[in-house]
DNA sequence: CAAGATAGTACGAAGTTCGTACTAATCAAG
DNA sequence: CTTGATTAGTACGAACTTCGTACTATCTTG
């Protein structure tokens, strides 16, 4: 828990957005089938991962308004990658859960952004894998 | 340059994904004051980085359309970020630069992705520091 | 210099976001 | 249990974004 310099920092700057760019790459080719657009594509990972939450819950953790969550949530439903059933105790929500479709185009998204993970890694030996995953790990953990 | 493991993968995607989270909202929150969308965004750090470059330059390297970028650049030089200016040698093309104002808006724009850059490094004892920026250099170099 | 390629913009259609207004269901007292 | 306030969600329309088509102006090449 040092102070890193100012020279540090914009070293790691240069190189993130570097890897930042990589990632939107791999985002777009992932929605390039399904034409997702960004919020479409989180939304859907959200609720793959959420199954039974609804459209309030995806609105303020993808920081959106209720009603652009709602059309969102109208294009996935549209596109059959997603299912609105009645909630089971509060009848004013709805449940919100992928279908087989919309799980398998889940896989595709995190595929493509695993392909993009493991492209990093390729360009290291293997004690530095080792190492990049650790450090990796420790600032996801730490930034709670 | 080893293959690295389905479980190394994994671990790396589930760590960046955190990462691309927390640079989004960075970006957010620099973008609030000036109220500029991802597209203008890249745009007025592009032209900072390239100045004298055309709008199909900028469309080339975001992958847009040509006409998405002809209105990206109306909304910058309507708030006073961009200048578009004749091209001495070509007097098709336009040369773009930015305006005192969007040199001001670019820095703040860089200043949230550093601050987001240095909150990570934080995490790390100075060695580890050190490893992280050597390896992120590392992979950033291979990837061209 | 004529034909084709290039850089860019104007315009309009299709789609996205979000505020306002509304409905339906739940909660909290009294 | 009813009434008033809150909460979850959708319908609708205005403002904005993206992009294809069409057009102008300027190189470039044979």
């Amino acid at each position: 828990m040092t102070e890193p310099t100012q020279e540090q920092v914009e070293q790691l700057t240069r190189a993130f957005e570097r890897f930042t760019r990589k990632f939107k790459v791999a985002e777009a080719a992932a929605a390039a089938d399904n034409a997702l657009n960004a919020l479409d594509a989180q939304t859907l990972v959200f609720v793959g991962d959420n199954p039974g939450c609804g459209t309030g819950d995806v609105a303020r953790y993808l920081n959106v308004a209720m009603t652009t969550m709602s059309s969102a949530i109208d294009r996935l439903v549209r596109k059959d990658l997603i299912e609105r059933r009645p909630h089971e105790d509060d009848r004013r929500s709805v449940a919100l859960t992928a279908t087989k479709t919309g799980r398998q185009a889940i896989e595709d998204q995190i595929a493509a952004y695993r392909e993009a993970c493991r492209a990093m890694l390729r360009s290291l030996d293997p004690r530095e894998q080792r190492e990049l995953i650790r450090l990796s790990e420790k600032i996801a953990e730490a930034q709670t």
